[in-house]
RNA sequence: GCCGGAAUGGCGGAAUUGGUAGACGCAGCGGACUCAAAAUCCGCCGACUAAUCAUCGUAAGGGUUCGAGUCCCUUUUCCGGCACCA
């Protein structure tokens, strides 16, 4: 049956004051207007329904809203919208990760202070936000930069502090000697400064930790029982994450008469016996120690010291060594063994130090043929018992130990169990559990950050801020100069008095790392009014983040601090839960075509595609392109990110100006799946744009005078095609894929269409659940059309529309019928066809027997429903 | 370099668990309306072919299966992350 609760009367007549022209500013400002008026996404905690909360990362306030971010909240909004609709009490929130380091490069470029750019760029994006029209219960918006915000990170730091969860030690930065400041990875280019050219250095610093490998087990294995996100994410984690079981063992050395253990990670220990080498990272105190006589080994050192902390880069650098003259003892074979320093060697993984076994891993074979080193085999793997060169994956197998005295014959798992056990015996080591994650660096030697509470005193050391002095609130009136933190050329700001015995003491002038700020805004929304705790029970109603939405970059840090913090606030008793976000959506990238023009003089200058005229073929295949303005030939790059470098970022703005943001969200949504890539098409907005102008002229015209009724075969068919199409766009909706929900807007208003503007009951069901099925994605349009045609007060109180069984009948069923696994055509039989009868129906027909032409049908598979297969 | 993804017409993409490859849209081509244009509407639209049939066709190569875009192995290219961009 027609679902009749949706059909009105009255329809009719409102009808008549409907404009024919779909004009999206004012039907936008309109429904805007109306929700404003009504507080239509304010929302408070409601035990009686269920609760879903859904959050899109938090932007940084950059300027304008880009292409990714419209993304990322148009499929957060539609979330929201579908699950409103589904009853649910659905929070979406929305607020500013408004500490950074943009914020200061802005201040050095223009000389205005972070804190007024970030705050004019806050109230511009905020307006761009609110033209898109998203549900977003604006009363919880927050901003990290605001004191209010952030004397919680610093409450929860003095706390983690107390208990050594944060704690003190030196770590390596990026060195500009020239500004004699400390760089961002990003502001390394090519290994040099990017305001001075200079050669970047790394230097020791001291720093703030939080102690996240505290944490590791957990958040390794709690990664199993995550269901709601995607398994490629929680691979990365657990990648990153590195649990590696080996062995952790030392190689006695005397050192100025004292006795000294060389500790090395491996889990290899199996080759043991294989050791001609071992190799320790330049900053190693052995190397050091070493260096102090050896001016070629000092500089050395040094070279490696040149250059960036960035891993990606030392990765793939030229492997380089430098012996140290000096040698370890093997602690089961009692040899010499020499000590080099390598530059592939990390300080910052395990102890800084490797033991070198050539003939079984495949970058100490390497190592060991560039510096003549012996190659030991003592493994026999699935190539044989020697290691000739060059070096193949199989020499790096798991075996049976040869060469290897007392351990011949064991294989990898007896032999590892013995080398430790003799190990152990002789003190000197034992099984160990490595993990390839780090402690948190939170320390930043820069301005516009959270500032780190601690208060550094002679007699006291280092002391944290007293909760009642907090926040330590950060001067927003500075403009940073390239050269150091402002802050540390303030003594307003860092003179003051040490709170433990009330002398003279120094203020830390380091901020914290952003990814702090943002490990747990999505709590405070619940209750970002409480000056009086960092959390209260609203949080503990609303979290966790049912639905989390971001890009794929974020897969690793930002996701991986936030469920650290959220079990470090889960033991400070703030919170319930050990993980913040339930399901996770990873958004694509936003791409865009890439041209380019090189000028006589040979310098490139990208060209925006807007600006860009295509010639094409008669099958519309591009030949050519040219820059409309002054005919230019241009290159044809491919795609790409939307970057500024690039120039092929299309401004929301000027989109939401020219078609409106229902255009824009309607073409966000149906040009590809969330989870993958975007292409940008300017076509396609038309497209989308002509689609929105459709469904408008057909409500406009719906049940005009003088419509004939169409056929009861058309009008049954028609209901036929809509249902199934709403059917498979609600699963669609579940498995987020709503490019396809967006394609069944289209199929069902195609369907209608058919229907010549007949006001059949038939019809107006389809167009309610037309309307209702595209509210989420385009609201504004879907809220006045809703309205209009007297469907009721309000789409956003509509329920979600649900296929009608009885709509989805059918009397015959369409198979597929296959000659030896071929498609040859197609059989209509009746519903009830048996097995047999479609057996029988299948080899008589006319089209089988053409395909099988006397061969003998060895069997024939059927698929309930679907195809018919005659194997012959 | 290491870790994680992706690849389907001229283009974006669809194909529920292995079951009619190309839904829906864009571009293109033809037509209607118009003095004309825009807008709108109708039709065609993977390759090969004059057209039909047939054949081929989901990055490349191999395999499993009655049947593979989908599963397995190898390779190529592109994208994300690599701890101080956010």
């Amino acid at each position: 049956m027609v679902d009749s609760a949706i059909i009105f009367s009255s329809a009719l007549i409102l009808r008549a004051f409907m404009q024919e022209r779909y004009t999206p500013q004012s039907v936008e400002r309109d429904a805007q207007g109306y929700w404003d008026g009504s507080g239509s996404f304010r929302v408070t905690e409601d035990p009686a329904r269920p609760k879903y909360y859904c959050l899109s990362m938090f932007p940084y306030p950059s300027g304008k809203l880009h292409m990714g971010h419209v993304r990322n909240y148009t499929i957060g909004d539609v979330l929201t919208r579908f699950y409103r609709m589904r009853g649910y009490n659905v929070l979406q929130p929305m607020g500013w990760d408004a500490f950074g380091l943009p914020a200061e490069n802005a201040a050095m470029a223009n000389k205005v202070p972070p804190a007024k750019w970030t705050y004019d760029n806050i109230a511009y994006m905020r307006s761009q936000l609110k033209s898109l029209g998203f549900a977003i219960d604006w009363t919880r918006e927050l901003a990290t930069c605001s004191p209010q915000y952030y004397k919680w990170n610093q409450w929860l730091f003095v706390r983690l502090f107390k208990k050594g969860l944060a704690y003190k030690k030196t770590g390596v930065v990026n060195w500009d000697p020239v500004d004699q400041t400390v760089l961002a990875n990003e502001q390394v280019i090519d290994g040099r400064g990017w305001r001075t050219g200079a050669v970047v250095e790394k230097r020791e610093i001291p720093m703030y930790f939080l102690r996240i490998s505290a944490y590791a087990e957990e958040l390794l294995s709690a990664l199993d029982g995550m269901g709601g996100w995607p398994e490629q994410v929680k691979l990365m984690q657990k990648n990153w994450i590195g649990k590696s079981e080996g062995v952790r063992f030392g190689f006695p050395y005397e050192l100025a008469g004292e006795k000294k253990l060389l500790n090395v990670f491996t889990t290899r220990a199996d080759t043991i016996m294989g050791v001609t080498f071992c190799a320790v990272a330049a900053e190693h105190p052995l190397a050091l120690h070493a260096a102090k006589g050896n001016p070629k080994l000092a500089a050395f050192i040094e070279e490696c010291r040149q250059g960036a902390v960035i891993e990606a880069e030392m990765a793939q650098q030229e492997k380089k060594g430098m012996a140290t003259g000096l040698t370890v003892t093997h602690p089961l074979s009692g040899e010499q063994v020499p000590v080099w320093v390598g530059n592939y060697v990390l300080m910052s993984y395990g102890d800084g130090a490797v033991m070198g076994v050539p003939a079984h891993d495949e970058r100490d074979y390497e190592f060991a043929q560039k510096y003549g080193l012996a190659i030991r085999p003592v493994i026999r793997h699935p190539a044989g018992d020697t290691v000739p060169a060059p070096w193949k994956p199989e020499y790096a197998e798991y075996g049976t130990c040869i060469n290897s005295g007392k351990y011949d014959g064991l294989d990898f798992k007896a032999a590892v169990s013995a080398v430790a056990a003799d190990l152990k015996a002789k003190g000197l080591g034992d099984k160990h559990v490595q993990w390839r994650l780090r402690d948190w660096g939170i320390s930043r030697q820069r301005y516009w950050g959270c500032p780190v509470p601690i208060i550094h005193c002679k007699d006291c050391g280092d002391v944290p801020v007293p909760e009642k002095d907090l926040p330590v609130v950060l001067p927003e009136d500075l403009v940073p100069d390239g050269t150091g933190n402002p802050l540390a050329k303030l003594p307003s700001f860092y003179e003051c008095m040490c709170p433990s015995c009330g002398k003279p003491a120094r203020r830390e002038t380091d901020t914290m790392d952003t990814f702090v700020d943002s490990s747990w805004y999505f709590s405070r929304y619940a209750c970002p009014d409480n000056s009086g705790a960092m959390v209260d029970d609203r949080a503990r109603y609303w979290m966790p983040v049912d639905q989390y939405i971001g890009g794929i970059e974020h897969a690793i840090l930002h996701l991986l601090y936030s469920r650290f913090f959220a079990r470090v606030m889960r033991d400070e008793s703030l919170l319930d839960i050990s993980e913040p976000f339930t399901n996770l959506l990873t958004q694509g990238m936003v791409l865009a075509e890439l041209y380019y023009h090189d000028s006589a003089e040979g310098r490139r200058e990208w060209i925006n595609p807007a600006d860009v005229t295509v010639e094409r073929d008669a099958k519309g295949r591009p030949v050519a392109a040219k820059r409309a303005s002054d005919g230019a030939a241009v290159v044809a790059a491919g795609i790409g990110t939307m970057s500024k470098s690039k120039n092929n970022g299309v401004d929301p703005q000027a989109l939401i100006e020219k078609y409106g943001a229902d255009t824009a969200r309607f073409f966000i949504i149906f040009a590809s799946p969330p989870t993958q890539s975007l292409e940008w098409s300017d076509e396609g907005v038309e497209g989308s744009f002509r689609f929105l102008k459709r469904v408008w002229a057909y409500a406009a015209n719906f049940g005009r005078a003088g419509a004939a009724r169409p056929a009861p075969a058309l009008l049954k068919a028609t209901r036929f095609e809509i249902h199934t199409v709403l059917k498979q766009a609600t699963y669609d909706l579940g498995k987020h894929q709503f490019n396809t929900v967006a394609s069944a807007a289209m199929k069902i208003l195609n369907a209608l269409e058919k229907l010549q503007d007949s006001a059949s009951d038939e019809a107006r069901e389809g167009l309610s659940i037309l309307l209702r099925l595209l509210s989420p994605i385009t609201p504004h349009i879907c809220h006045h059309l809703w309205r209009e045609l007297g469907f009721g007060a309000d789409v956003l109180a509509a329920p979600w529309p649900e296929p009608d069984p009885a709509a989805l009948e059918q009397d015959e069923i369409e198979y597929v019928v296959q000659v030896g696994g071929k498609t040859r055509g197609n059989l209509r039989a009746p519903k009830s066809a048996d097995r047999a009868a479609l057996e029988a129906l299948a080899t008589a027909s006319a089209l089988v027997q053409k395909y099988v032409a006397g061969q003998a049908i060895r069997k024939i598979v059927i698929v309930p429903g679907r195809l018919i297969n005659i194997v012959v």
